[in-house]
RNA sequence: GCGAGGGUAGCCAAGUGGUCAAAGGCGUCUGACUCAAGAUCAGAUCACGAAGGUGUUCGCGGGUUCGACUCCCUCCCCUCGCACCA
């Protein structure tokens, strides 16, 4: 029989009694609502997202157990523009994207062909991850499931963006952003055939006067204005005059097109030849007349096209300068040395240039040695008393402020790499948005309210609270609004679509009616019907009162959440916009409570990666594996914060182990014979699992709990297995079928299926998804019985150990146990936190004194045994004082099978061999002859 | 570069001042079962050892301490984030 279909495909009657049981209604239970981030439905699913959906659902079936109202909702978010660029692809037949749907992601011929609409992509895959999150076992209410364009949901973004303008939160403004003038969008990173990395940078324009205009050089070190000897201009280059917001300047014709993408008016006068300018003289108040000279590094694509010279701290002025010089031109020019730095003299860039043995403008190792100067001098350069005598990092904030506000400087912003290419093939450039809508994240008072919520919420790991408050320091405004996308329009500018990390900030609470909503006509959500669903602000002439109180009444009972679920990536963004959103719109007891996040996932130790293919789909692990091996697989390879690395070879054994848990289970559950001996210590050891594997559960350490509850239990069994000849079937002791009992609701929540299965053979079929979680039984905790099991299995370990290496045939094992006299002294040892008088109290006694030399060494002997024990065995071994000789009595029988010896137990003073006298408490001489 | 986290035996990984030669898993080796292989079960797996022991290890190098994988400092390396993108 193929055990694998029966217990893990999930019968049709189990999956429609899940499908109800999971279906959450506000009860007289306490609630416990967590919320995992919604998907992005562009593609399908791999073993990275089930573990993301996976581990909150182990949380959410452990504390549905534990007897919470639980709630685990899910929906799909399917706003933004990633999936109009793939419909896009798909249409003009893109051979990478055809081969990743089709071949990756499997998605029929006849639907491949209707993707070319990008709704067609996300309503499939939708129903994809709905199909294999149910097949993964997810205890997901699907009856609050939403996708994030239909029209209720557009109602609840309005009614939220109300809010947040009305706030004052949501601002017009200008902005830079990486912008393609074809696609007339800002572009993000994924949008992009090339320049990923680039960064914009902020040049400050210093501007000289000439006789022909103002002629604007980019620099991003304003501060070295004061040593600009001369200008660059490339002579082969044609530039432009351009009449800009009213002044005339002298400009590359590139450094033309990205100016008025900037927000400048700008008009062309004419063109003017970079030769024309060379010899030239300007003007600027800082560092006086000087000339234009030619040089042939300068690109007419970088910046203005115009660069300022300033030999002595930059290497490219000074070799351009110098190979001039060599032709014996300009010699009049000398460097302008105005940054004192560590280790070099008046003008770094010159030595460096001199020490490197660099000949001309056109050796690659210019850039490096650029790189040295330019940081050494930001680091710790400090400008010559000269010129204010300041660090260079603050110099160049103070001269910046100087240059804008006297010196008609503005801000020209530029790509520090090159080029940067659209997927439409066509250049991206900077571009300042002056009507773009933002989200004021920047505003102090904002920021000050996440602080403080975030203060009073649980954050699982602890180490990501630095992050989150980082984040939310650094956060400054974001653009909210798209020109290109799916999604909600803004509702006073509907011009402009929410960007989609902008719409999923508080759909939270979304859930809580979700069901509830789809039964009002969608055109009557006006703003005021959410005013009163969430914020209780009754008015007038709301459609449906009735219905609006129950959904008042199921939000405030699921509201707050308890925990939301991400992965840490989104604390930067996604995890942290959401508290700010909170904090705006709902009152401080309807804040959110806890987050818990998440690592990342790699493949056979490579990351994983849809675009690259290296993905595992979460379905075909499914289909080879199963549901639960995937699920305790994932549950096992690390706690939810930790990376975790998905490995065919072990996954193999995780699905071992449970088949062997399954035979376990129903071999114990058939067990009806006599008790046994070693019985107490096992219920005993159980009820330290369930304390241990309840807290680790209770604080999300679903790994830890699975290590306590499944491992740690298996690991006992095997122990008893063995203290009890493997005793099999109906012969063994009856407790086992309670200790199996406890055993499978212990491990139900990893692995739902298999546990079902067993559960309802001996529960008149009811769900274990449903039981109650065990309690610890505190009258079966016996402490007796581990210890003596504890001595007895160190014992045994010795003796395996002495076996091991001697080399005569062993016929015959004494155990000889130690004598009062010196339980006394170990538990003097054991009590006393030093022992700098102890010898001297032990010797207080008479007999002790007698004993002489015996006892001091016996002293030393339980030092060093009682380092070698855990500190809370050595309290419990003082308090308990065990009968060793009784133990090993009752063992005897053990210990002959287990070695094959004859065995015989001496108390004290019975066994005359010398290394008797070797006996300390709790831990027995062993004489093998 | 900036911010956050991390480097532990063949591999993954637990461990935050003495319970540590260091849990657990994988891999490998040995035994049992088997005609055999596989599966399963038991044991071993830093080195040395004819008695339960000893020696040397936790990224590199220093320091604090009677004692450091654990605390402090320098350095090296890895992962994540750095914004208009899910």
């Amino acid at each position: 029989m193929d055990t694998r279909k029966t217990r893990e495909a999930g019968p049709l009657n189990l999956m429609q009694r899940w499908k109800e049981t999971f279906t959450a209604k506000p009860s007289d239970k306490e609630k416990f609502y967590l919320t995992v981030a919604y998907p992005y439905p562009s593609g399908a699913m791999h073993v990275g997202h089930g573990r993301t959906y996976i581990v909150p659902d182990v949380i959410a079936r452990f504390w549905r157990m534990r007897e919470k109202e639980v709630l685990y909702p899910m929906a799909f978010h399917v706003t933004g523009a990633p999936v109009i660029g793939i419909s896009k692809r798909i249409a003009r037949q893109d051979q990478s994207a055809i081969t990743l749907y089709r071949d990756l992601y499997r998605v029929p011929d006849d639907v491949l062909a209707t993707f070319t609409d990008p709704i067609n992509i996300v309503t499939y895959f939708s129903r994809e991850y709905q199909r294999v999150m149910t097949a993964a076992g997810l205890s997901i209410d699907w009856s609050r499931t939403f996708t994030t364009i239909e029209p209720a949901y557009s109602k609840f973004i309005e009614w939220q963006w109300d809010h947040l303008k009305n706030a004052g939160y949501v601002v017009k403004g200008a902005h830079p952003v990486r912008y393609c003038t074809q696609c007339d969008n800002p572009v993000g990173d994924h949008d992009l055939l090339e320049g990923d990395t680039a960064q914009i940078q902020q040049f400050t324009l210093v501007l000289f006067s000439s006789e022909e205009g103002y002629i604007p050089c980019a620099t991003l070190r304003p501060e070295t204005v004061y040593g600009v000897t001369n200008l660059w201009v490339n002579p082969e280059t044609e530039y432009v005059r351009i009449e800009i917001d009213g002044q005339i300047w002298i400009v590359s014709r590139e450094a033309m097109g990205k100016l008025s993408l900037q927000d400048h008016d700008i008009k062309e006068l004419g063109t003017i030849h970079g030769s024309y300018l060379v010899d030239r003289v300007v003007h600027h108040d800082l560092c006086g007349d000087i000339p234009i000279l030619p040089a042939s590094f300068v690109d007419p694509d970088m910046a203005t096209g115009l660069v300022m010279s300033v030999p002595a701290h930059a290497p490219y002025d000074y070799i351009a300068l110098r190979d001039l010089q060599q032709k014996g031109k300009y010699s009049t020019i000398t460097p302008v040395g105005l940054i004192q730095v560590d280790g070099f003299g008046t003008a770094p860039a010159v030595e460096a240039v001199e020490s490197a043995g660099i000949t001309d403008q056109n050796d690659p190792r210019l850039l490096e040695l650029t790189q040295q100067v330019y940081s050494a001098e930001h680091a710790t350069g400090k400008m010559r008393e000269k010129y204010g005598g300041k660090p260079v990092k603050i110099a160049r904030e103070e001269v910046s402020i100087i240059l804008t506000d006297r010196h008609g400087s503005i801000i020209m912003y530029e790509f520090d790499t090159r080029p940067v290419v659209c997927r439409c093939n066509n250049r991206v450039f900077v571009r300042v948005l002056h009507d773009q809508w933002f989200l004021s994240y920047s505003n102090p008072q904002w920021k000050e309210q996440v602080h403080e919520q975030l203060q009073r919420m649980d954050l699982v790991p602890p180490e990501v609270r630095a992050e989150f408050d980082r984040t939310v320091d650094w956060l400054n405004d974001w653009a909210c609004t798209r020109r290109i996308g799916l999604g909600t329009r803004l509702p006073w500018d509907p011009e402009w679509l929410i960007e989609p990390l902008s719409d999923s900030t508080v759909y939270m609470a979304y859930y809580t009616i979700a069901a509830g909503i789809k039964k009002i006509d969608h055109t009557l959500l006006t703003p005021a019907v959410f005013d009163y669903i969430f914020l209780g602000k009754k008015q007038e002439g709301l459609p449906n009162p009735e219905l609006l109180d129950e959904l008042r009444r199921e939000f405030l009972y699921w509201y707050p959440y308890n925990y939301r679920f991400s992965a840490k990536d989104l604390i930067s963004n996604h995890l942290t916009f959401q508290i700010f959103h909170h904090c705006a719109i709902f009152p401080r007891e309807l804040l959110p409570q806890g987050m818990v996040v998440f690592g990342m996932g790699l493949l056979n130790g490579a990351k994983m990666s849809s675009s690259k293919g290296n993905v595992y789909l979460l379905e075909d692990a499914i289909n080879d594996f199963g549901a639960d091996t995937v699920r305790m697989f994932l549950i096992g390879s690390g706690e939810p914060w930790q990376d975790f690395d998905w490995r065919n070879d072990l996954v193999a054994s995780t699905k071992k182990q449970i088949d062997k848990f399954a035979a376990t289970i129903q071999s114990c559950m058939e067990a009806d014979g006599p008790v046994h001996p070693v019985d107490p210590w096992l219920m005993s050891r159980m009820q330290d699992h369930v304390a241990k594997g309840t807290a680790a559960m209770e604080r999300f350490q679903t790994r830890q709990a699975l290590y306590e509850m499944f491992y740690a239990v298996e690991a006992d069994l095997r122990w008893y297995r063995r203290r009890t000849g493997s005793i099999q079937g109906k012969d063994a002791s009856k407790i086992l079928g309670s200790f199996a009992s406890v055993w499978l609701r212990l491990v139900a929540p990893i692995i739902p299926y298999t546990c079902e299965e067993l559960y309802q053979e001996t529960n008149e079929g009811r769900l274990v998804s449903t039981a109650p979680w065990p309690v610890v039984d505190t009258s079966a905790i016996c402490t007796d019985a581990e210890l003596g099991e504890e001595l007895l299995a160190r014992t045994v370990e010795d003796i395996e150990s002495i076996l091991r290496i001697i080399k005569i045939k062993p016929e015959e094992l004494s155990i000889c146990i130690a004598p009062e006299w010196k339980w006394k002294i170990f538990s003097q040892v054991a009590q006393s936190p030093q022992n700098k008088t102890l010898i001297k109290e032990i010797m207080q006694d008479e007999t002790m004194k007698q004993r002489g030399k015996e006892t001091i060494d016996t002293v030393k002997q339980c030092t060093s045994h009682l380092h070698r024990l855990p500190p809370d065995l050595v309290s419990s071994l003082v308090q308990s004082r065990l009968s060793e000789y009784d133990l090993f009595i009752a063992a005897k029988e053990f210990l002959e099978r287990e070695f094959s010896l004859t065995v015989t137990v001496y108390k004290a003073g019975e066994c005359h061999h010398s290394k008797a006298q070797s006996a300390l408490p709790y831990k027995p001489a062993i004489i093998i002859m």
